[in-house]
DNA sequence: ACTCTGCCTGTTTTT
DNA sequence: CAGGCAGAGT
């Protein structure tokens, strides 16, 4: 039991307490992970079998390493243990049962694109005006109600709802709803909140496989609990119905996903579920200094609702917060860079030591060109993940088409990448016909002059294409069936053709994937290497899952959001500006505000010994230089923690007479030159003129001529290219190809047949 | 069928 | 500034 050593009364006791409703309140740094670590190595050693575990994390990141924790306590054991987050430990649930409700075990998981670009076909299949329906409007919609497990018949039927959106004018959310229900359905896909919801909908309606997990997982233990929604804990609350031993784990002050339905009543509430609850509160913070949990403490005390507690540390009382100010966003990147340069320089230490945490990820780019000025290595976390790439999503969306021919989203990815001659008007007859047959596009594809006019001959060697590929998928490892499928799709050669410096990149990309799915096929830690196991939760994957080199020694930038669960021991939170950060959306409802300033509760207890602050009185925002006032939340900090360099500024001094209030002022107060950017009164950008708009002025005598006899060396005049003279002919019969050497264009290529060409005569 | 251009709009945060 | 989209040109 040596891994009880060195916890605390409260972490040991939290620990110890295995039988039974469990719920403990972690304030930020209090060692939480490693409470739920020694927790579940305190149950296996304790005899309880490690089949019967379940713990469910916020990242796979999370999960990863909780497991390499215990596999070092406990032994290989730590294996067997169910262990993810919510959406892939279901999803694999799901694909085990999936034929209870209807769906194929292989069925496809929608990112959030592709549930886009389901909607935006559906909006204009009815002709919905796409303002009153913007695409993420309507999503958010459908995402909240399913988080809500309001299915679509439900919807349509709650007076409530139906009210709310006729008289905001949008009375066709109901139908819209039903009919991307039944898209993904067709498809044979789930988006991210079907993972959810449909596990609901299977432990309701089939009593037998819902006993069988609550079997199964007779020791449940969920992390951040104050970020699940009311779907999770209906999920949590049926597992664990039978044998009670639940054990939840969070920080109401932590709380900040409310945006996607995380619902902190789930936390506040706990207690009415489990009246026998044992509570156990971790309120020592042992991550950062005295001044920094303090700071910490001054700024969420400004919110109303949340749960008592008393967070200290022991450590030393440690730098006070320095808040800097810059002129511009492009300044603060610098500011924060300088910073980073001295202080590595001065206390001997490592990129590593260093985070950059923003509100927004356009953020990113001024930090970036600041750290690449100075040659400072650093790594953006977050952002556009490998998997969301492009081309990764092509070469993705063939694989996903090879084992759910369904899938409609990958077929209308490729079905014309590489080029082969099937455009929009054949896809939209496949798909017209598709719905009209009650059959699914593949289907048509299959048979195609029977469904629908003038198909093209390349539609059937695409249907037999697909269909090679699934006999080699079954037949191969996954990286020979991933490599044909790349080199046989066409795509592989058409990004080697592409010698740009993004073709290239993109070219690489694909060979990384590749490499990746070697690697899982060499793996021998696992027995299915098939292809389709690669597949299955690859779209709920993000990039930090798949980072090889996360040791190097780099400096991090990430949003606040994922830096959740992180420590660093120099931190810089950056852009806290009124409308950034509180954010514009957050103004309008306490709650709203109450989170942002949640959010910036767990930006300032990432930092562990020093902790910077800074803000930009002006930045760009849509390509346009806007100004910034301060944000409220650093009004909100008791002063005396706060340190203020204004060096940036530092003729203008004398403005600064109350420092304690200096950012709060009004930038214009005393019209100081500084308080109105200079580039804010830069006149608006000339327009560039295009090519275009000097185009060539048409003769009076144009008219446009036969060209069926048209010669090399002929004169012609083109509407919009002026006078040329015809230097080539090539091709025959309709498609002769001319190529004309204009006065004032240069060469240009054109086809007769559809160039309007005067003819001004023979030669000249 | 494909390609290019110019206009428009949008920015929170993520599984 | 950037990605998406309609419309025109090839």
């Amino acid at each position: 039991m040596d891994y009880l050593q060195g916890l605390n009364p409260e972490q040991k006791a939290a620990v110890l307490q295995i039988k039974g409703p469990v719920m403990i309140i972690a304030g930020a740094g209090s060692g939480k992970t490693r409470v739920i670590t020694y927790r579940v190595a305190h149950l296996i050693r304790s005899g309880v079998d490690s089949f019967n575990i379940l713990v469910l994390t916020f990242t796979n990141k999370a999960a990863r390493e909780m497991r390499e924790r215990i596999n070092h306590i406990c032994g290989p054991e730590a294996k067997n243990i169910w262990m993810g987050t919510f959406h892939s430990v279901f999803a694999k649930l799901l694909r085990v049962e999936a034929d209870k409700i209807g769906y194929p075990s292989n069925f496809t998981i929608y990112d959030t694109d592709d549930s886009k670009s389901v909607l935006r076909a559906i909006l204009k299949e009815m002709n919905l005006d796409d303002k009153l329906y913007a695409v993420n409007f309507v999503l958010n919609r459908i995402s909240a109600a399913k988080n809500n497990l309001v299915g679509w018949q439900e919807y349509q039927q709650n007076e409530q709802i139906q009210s709310d959106d006729h008289s905001s004018g949008r009375g066709k959310l109901g139908v819209i709803y039903q009919t991307y229900v039944q898209r993904c359905y067709r498809a044979g896909a789930m988006d991210f909140d079907d993972l959810l919801f449909k596990t609901n909908e299977l432990l309701k309606l089939h009593p037998e496989v819902l006993n069988k997990y609550q079997h199964k997982f007779k020791y449940l233990m969920v992390d951040e609990y104050q970020d699940t929604n009311f779907s999770q804990y209906l999920i949590v609350k049926r597992l664990a119905a039978v044998n009670e031993n639940i054990c939840v784990v969070g920080d109401d002050a932590q709380s900040i996903y409310a945006f996607r339905g995380a619902n902190i009543q789930n936390i506040l509430n706990f207690e009415k579920d489990y009246p026998d609850l044992k509570i156990f509160k971790l309120e020592q913070n042992y991550r950062s200094t005295q001044n920094i949990v303090n700071v910490a403490n001054s700024i969420i005390a400004n919110n109303k609702e949340q749960l008592k507690k008393n967070v200290f540390s022991e450590k030393e009382t440690g730098d006070k917060i320095k808040v800097m100010r810059a002129f511009s966003d492009n300044e603060e990147g610098k500011m924060v860079a300088d910073t980073i340069m001295q202080d590595r320089s001065t206390h001997g230490m490592k990129w590593n030591d260093f985070a950059i945490l923003y509100r927004t990820n356009a953020q990113s780019r001024s930090m970036e060109e600041a750290l690449r000025k100075l040659n400072i290595p650093y790594k953006i976390y977050g952002g556009l993940s490998f998997y969301q790439r492009k081309e990764i999503k092509d070469l993705i969306a063939y694989f996903r088409l090879t084992f759910n021919p369904n899938d409609e989203e990958a077929l209308k990815r490729v079905i014309n990448y590489p080029k082969r001659g099937i455009g929009d008007t054949t896809v939209d007859r496949i798909i017209v016909s598709a719905d009209k047959n009650s059959i699914t596009p593949f289907e048509v594809i299959l048979q195609p002059n029977r469904y629908i006019e003038k198909a093209p001959a390349s539609l059937s060697a695409f249907a037999a294409m697909i269909q090679s590929f699934q006999v080699l998928a079954k037949n191969q490892s996954a990286y020979e069936a991933a490599l044909y499928i790349a080199q046989h799709s066409g795509l592989l050669k058409d990004l080697y053709e592409d010698k740009s410096v993004e073709g290239l990149n993109r070219y690489e990309n694909i060979q990384e994937l590749l490499n990746g799915i070697k690697e899982f096929s060499e793996r021998e830690d696992i027995e299915e290497k098939g292809l389709d196991v690669f597949m299955q939760d690859i779209a709920l994957l993000t990039n930090d899952d798949k980072d090889k080199n996360k040791d190097a020694d780099t400096v991090s930038l990430m949003t606040i959001h994922s830096s959740k669960g992180l420590e660093f021991p120099q931190v810089f939170v950056v852009g806290l500006e009124e409308n950034l950060f509180p954010s514009q959306m957050s103004l309008n409802s306490r709650s709203d505000l109450e989170e942002e300033r949640r959010l910036f509760y767990v930006a300032v207890t990432r930092a562990e010994r020093k902790l910077s602050i800074s803000y930009a009185t002006s930045r760009f925002k849509f390509g346009t230089l806007i100004n910034c006032e301060p944000s409220r939340f650093l009004d909100e900090i008791d002063a005396k923690y706060l340190e203020l360099d204004f060096s940036a500024k530092p003729a203008q001094s004398s403005f600064f007479d109350d420092e304690r209030n200096a950012w709060s002022r009004k930038p214009d107060t005393k019209g100081d030159t500084f308080s109105k950017p200079k580039a804010a009164t830069t006149p608006p950008p000339v327009k560039t003129t295009s090519i275009l708009a000097k185009a060539h002025v048409v003769s009076k005598d144009f008219r446009i001529s036969d060209t069926s006899n048209l010669q090399v060396g002929m004169q012609v005049e083109h509407e919009r290219f002026g006078f040329g003279k015809v230097i080539n002919l090539e091709g025959n019969k309709p498609d002769v190809k001319a190529t004309i050497f204009f006065k004032e264009i240069g060469q240009k290529q054109l086809l007769l047949k559809f160039a309007k060409l005067s003819i001004i005569n023979g030669i000249e």
